[in-house]
DNA sequence: ACCTTTTAGTGGTCTGACCACCAAATCGAT
DNA sequence: ATCGATTTGGTGGTCAGACCACTAAAAGGT
């Protein structure tokens, strides 16, 4: 077997077809392939999906469904009509593609919802110390806005919740360590639903919110303070606590 | 507009078409809202792609291209044929999909390799507490194994690396806590690539190896012990000094 | 009662067509 | 020569319809 193939991509990634077991996982493979051996990064384009097609010997149904995988991966990203922005690329969108993975699984209840705590408070914890040591100026006022969000009278328990969020992820980016800011956002999002449920079961919902709010205003004051220890400690003891006054999140509510 | 269309499935999910951006998008919509009223729980079948095509007013390739999105993520399952194992399935596999998703996300550098350590650190030190405080004699036994497998004179270094990760794997799954597990167990997987590529660029192999080695049976010694603490401290010792041992692991080799 | 054949329904694949979109090339009037 | 309007061509997005491979269950024959 000869090369004599032209070799439209002159230098750029060879796509040729590999194993078979069904059509797209063939595609999908051809494409990790390349992007585990550099040839493809960030930015780069893809050759048309007529292309793909003809250079592997599948059908453009197939090349669609592996270019939809990857893109549910947050891997590539496709812009339609002409010119340089037009066609697939590869993309970096870890974080959303993370949040709606661990969304799925979470509302699948294929982790234990202690499990999930559990993960939050370490992730948090260390999210919390980073921030402490790591933080700057804008970071902190970054923090301190939802921060005030929650603080307004009145303001309604699906909005506090996106609030609440929006400080734990605020500190998560501080941190300045993307994997674990992205993890935590994945979390924190994942727990959206059950959260905001066990808010609309809760009575005593403006004793809560204090206690919440309070909290919130310590963990802050020490990571502005610089005080890892203390601001992990915090960060734990909010969770824990924030976790126990919600029982409903003990019993997945269907 | 009246509600006299046959609902096939009586009381089972409901599918209609719900916002409208691409196709396939609103095909994981309507199946992400069953699964997130807990209509659709893991083992429940889907209907067939040519009825949930119809239902939602878009072609088969449509829906397929949404089922490879979600299999992709690991909540999908097909199976071709007939009778009671045929179609397409809710499923749990998220250990896949994670692991999938990071090694790429590494590939691409979209994660700082020093982040990607720190999280490992964090995951692992609280693995390898949770292990002491949880374990039983099967789990340790379970860790045992690629131990002795590291032991074996004149092992290769990919050999090495493989029962290295099997090593950690078992003891983050000996912790109990099945997300964290399944974290680990995909940074340790996104991080085989540039680790074996570390390996073959060293010189003094057996050197580190022996290090490795040592480091490991202290940490199994301090989790049969039940030491949480001190399995920690090893773990996150053993983990940075391999960092440190292995200079090719900061630079990406493409 | 048992084995064989047929059937029907599933996902897997491919083809070929058309649409919406949009930058760049082309054209035409000034 | 300039500038605006038009055309062009290549991109992903969508669809309809046809097969294929597979397999459990039904139908049929012994």
């Amino acid at each position: 077997m000869s090369e004599n193939l032209p070799e439209t991509w002159q230098g750029g990634p060879s796509w040729r077809p590999v194993a078979r077991s069904r059509a797209h996982e063939l595609v999908i493979e051809a494409i990790e392939d390349q992007i585990m051996v550099g040839a493809l990064k960030v930015g780069d384009p893809l050759p048309p999906e007529r292309d793909l097609a003809s250079r592997l010997q599948v059908s453009r149904a197939g090349v669609r469904e592996a270019i939809r995988v990857l893109e549910g991966q947050g891997v590539l990203r496709s812009n339609v009509g002409a010119g340089a922005d037009a066609g697939t690329f590869i993309a970096a969108m870890p974080s959303e593609a993370l949040t709606r993975f661990l969304r799925l699984h979470v509302a699948l209840s294929n982790f234990r919802l202690d499990d999930v705590v559990d993960a939050r408070v370490m992730l948090e914890r260390s999210s919390a110390s980073l921030a402490a040591a790591n933080s700057d100026q804008r970071a902190r006022e970054a923090i301190r806005g939802p921060l005030e969000q929650m603080d307004v009278e009145g303001i309604s328990r699906e909005e506090f919740n996106d609030a609440d969020t929006a400080f734990h992820v605020a500190i998560a980016e501080a941190g300045g360590n993307q994997l674990v800011a992205d993890m935590t956002i994945a979390i924190r999002a994942s727990l959206r639903a059950p959260i905001l449920e066990a808010f609309r079961q809760l009575e005593d919902w403006s004793q809560v919110s204090a206690m919440l709010r309070e909290q919130h205003h310590g963990i802050i004051e020490a990571i502005a303070a610089g005080d890892g220890e203390r601001a992990a400690r915090l960060t734990e003891e909010h969770i824990r606590a924030a976790s126990a006054a919600l029982p409903a999140l003990r019993s997945p509510g269907g």
